[in-house]
DNA sequence: GCAACAATGTACGAAATGGTACGTTCAGTC
DNA sequence: GACTGAACGTACCATTTCGTACATTGTTGC
């Protein structure tokens, strides 16, 4: 139960209807976002969400226009959750070598731990990042990502750690990359190599080789 | 054209129905593999597919059974097309060094090359590899991909320029990763930082990234 | 030439699916 | 308590979409 609404709740023993929008988007939302995830904008079915929420089909027409329209809103809300678990992050009193480490490992298990927002990505990226192009939310949201790496990075080369002459945004991408494909290919690569890439030992292992990887590449040699 | 039949050719100035079924069937896996990579498994239409054809929707339910098989014997050709680009390399010749940057750039550009599979991956990982699991096939093809990339591990740490204490398929997991996620994102990252990514000069610079990356990742010490 | 089977064209059916029309109930205002 | 707009339920429609029935044509072996 989200929130007791406005009024204190009444006496519970009433069958009348009671208006909740607040909830009843936020319900809406959340079965979208699985259903989409699970199975794609195509895949997914307006009647399967509208069975699963503890609205109507009308409701979801009601609060969003159509099925694109809810798409590109949970597509929306995913960043949003996303940057929100970012900015807990507080890098500024590392050393840039801690600080990278602790980047490359929260991004490599913050994906890990969100397949559903992965999925969401991999499923924007078959329909040529068509929707998120559209939504100018998510692109400002995304733009700080970039800054906490920068500022590390500077650090580093400062201090001497980190060599000189890498762009923080090709740095991102390589952190981003090795994070992203942990999730989006887990299925296919645990199949064709007979090796369960889920289990929590190869996970450890992943994380070890993904964070080794990042901090040999901007190393000084 | 695959195989001018059995007969020569007859006058072609026929306008009679020429029984060729091998080019039809090739036909429509070759337009199917273009929709299902577009479009994915629930997005790609039999009706759509059967008009791209020069055949007909009755053909392709007489030589695949239905859309998931149809799905299916597109995801093995993939494959099977890419194995055949993969044989071609010679990496025996080199050395270690020499071979494994090779190998790096290899991977690297020819999934850049292959959008069309790397699409048809990822959608596959969407369905969370449920087809993949069906084909033997495709387990069998690409048991060899890690045999090559043992092969030059094993000279390389012997000759002492590649460190010990690595598994091959955990390599061979970073190079893909790398690789496959330079196309799999492609759209999302170009339009989130603004950069774009499929520019030829930014694709030398990944690639020289990404090669250098996985080099100081075996390097001794 | 002719049977027998493979290959193909045409039209159609049944279910699924996105979306809407229309009516009803709730909650705040005067 | 009457009024109004927001919130919601139910039933329905039009189209799409996978798949098939049925008829027809090509091809091969004898």
């Amino acid at each position: 139960m989200t929130a007791p609404s406005t009024k204190a709740n009444p006496p519970a023993a009433r069958r009348r209807r009671k208006n909740d929008p607040e909830s009843v988007r936020a319900d809406i939302l959340a079965v979208a976002t699985r259903e989409f995830s699970e199975k794609g904008l195509s895949g997914a079915r307006i009647d399967e969400i509208a069975e699963k929420t503890r609205a109507s089909k009308r409701m979801i027409y009601y609060y969003f226009n159509d099925k694109e329209t809810l798409y590109l809103h949970t597509l929306e809300a995913a960043y949003q959750k996303v940057r929100l678990q970012e900015a807990e992050l507080d890098l500024d009193h590392l050393v840039p070598l801690e600080a990278l480490s602790r980047l490359v490992r929260f991004t490599f298990c913050h994906h890990a731990k969100n397949p559903d927002f992965i999925r969401l990505v991999m499923i924007e990226n078959i329909h040529h990042g068509r929707f998120l192009a559209q939504s100018e939310l998510i692109q400002s949201l995304n733009a700080g990502v970039i800054d906490v790496l920068t500022n590390v990075y500077i650090r580093g080369v400062e201090e001497g750690c980190f060599r000189e002459g890498l762009d923080p945004r090709e740095l991102h991408w390589l952190i981003s990359a090795l994070s992203f494909f942990n999730v989006s290919n887990q299925h296919t690569f645990s199949r064709i190599f007979d090796w369960h890439q889920a289990a929590p030992e190869n996970q450890q292992k992943l994380e070890e080789h993904v964070t080794e990887m990042v901090l040999r590449y901007v190393r000084p040699e």
